[in-house]
DNA sequence: AATTAATAGTTGACAAATCAACTATTTTCC
DNA sequence: GGAAAATAGTTGATTTGTCAACTATTAATT
């Protein structure tokens, strides 16, 4: 074989990171906070250790990100009075607004690498992606 | 579709990085100088500008990349005396030493993911991300 | 009920990568 | 041959993420 797994993992993050952030910088969106707002797209009211575990980031990124996306007016932090350790996310009217902005541009990357690979390579690539992410889901501490 | 391609690329990226990383914390080798290194241990004397395009990272990261393992002794730069404004790039002894170490590790990822997969859910998830990798290669300026 | 454990979040230090602006060479082409 | 353009590398500012050590709060144990 002529390459590695790792090295194109690699490169493909890193592809989509530059795309986002080039059609996100309008919104004064990056794309670490994107993966925040999809989530929370989903479902709000997401505490912050409920979005690191999303996402698979280390809670102290979600600290950053999460602060970031409140000082632009995006989200608010609101206490749980049940488990007052807890923060729970919730969109602003403005991170609301911004869903028919930002979803469109996720979305289009996913479509521009669907285009590359062609329809059929592309689901499979998602689904043999999602079962290894299964697996190591349940696989014991490493 | 429950999720999406680039959470499961991004968390896959991770994965590997804190995978390397703990692995060769040991050797005082961080997961972005074993991009460098195996491409060197393919073939030595490549510019950091070939190194950038193999890798599809910034020049920039290449030069600090490459600057940190100098700095530990692992590779030595070299100006190409046909064309100065190049650097060279070269394995020392000790480089060439570390290479029975680190590519086991490297290695280490891909057949816990090939477990975690399946041997031919693996082989099929290589080379459908080599397909779009040389689509993506191809591809006129974003 | 009080001590101990676990959980949620924060902070500081560092690693990995981008972009933009810069220097130094080499190539192009008039 | 000399001006302009292209190429290779560097540097500074910023983003994204890890780890480890910390504070608060809650849950478990005795």
């Amino acid at each position: 074989m002529n390459t590695s797994l790792g090295r194109l993992i690699a490169i493909l993050h890193r592809n989509k990171q530059m795309y986002l952030n080039a059609r996100l910088k309008a919104y004064g969106i990056t794309s670490a906070e994107v993966g925040i707002l999809m989530s929370l797209y989903r479902e709000e009211g997401r505490t912050q250790e409920e979005l690191s575990q999303w996402l698979h980031i280390d809670k102290a990124a979600t600290t950053r990100t999460v602060h970031a996306l409140e000082e632009k007016g995006i989200i608010i932090r609101k206490h749980d009075d049940r488990d007052r350790r807890c923060n729970r996310i919730y969109l602003t009217e403005r991170g609301k607004a911004l869903e028919s902005s930002v979803v469109p541009v996720v979305r289009g990357w996913s479509e521009h690498i669907s285009k590359l690979a062609g329809e059929d390579t592309y689901n499979r690539l998602c689904s043999d992606l999602e079962s290894i992410f299964t697996a190591l889901k349940e696989e014991p501490a490493q």
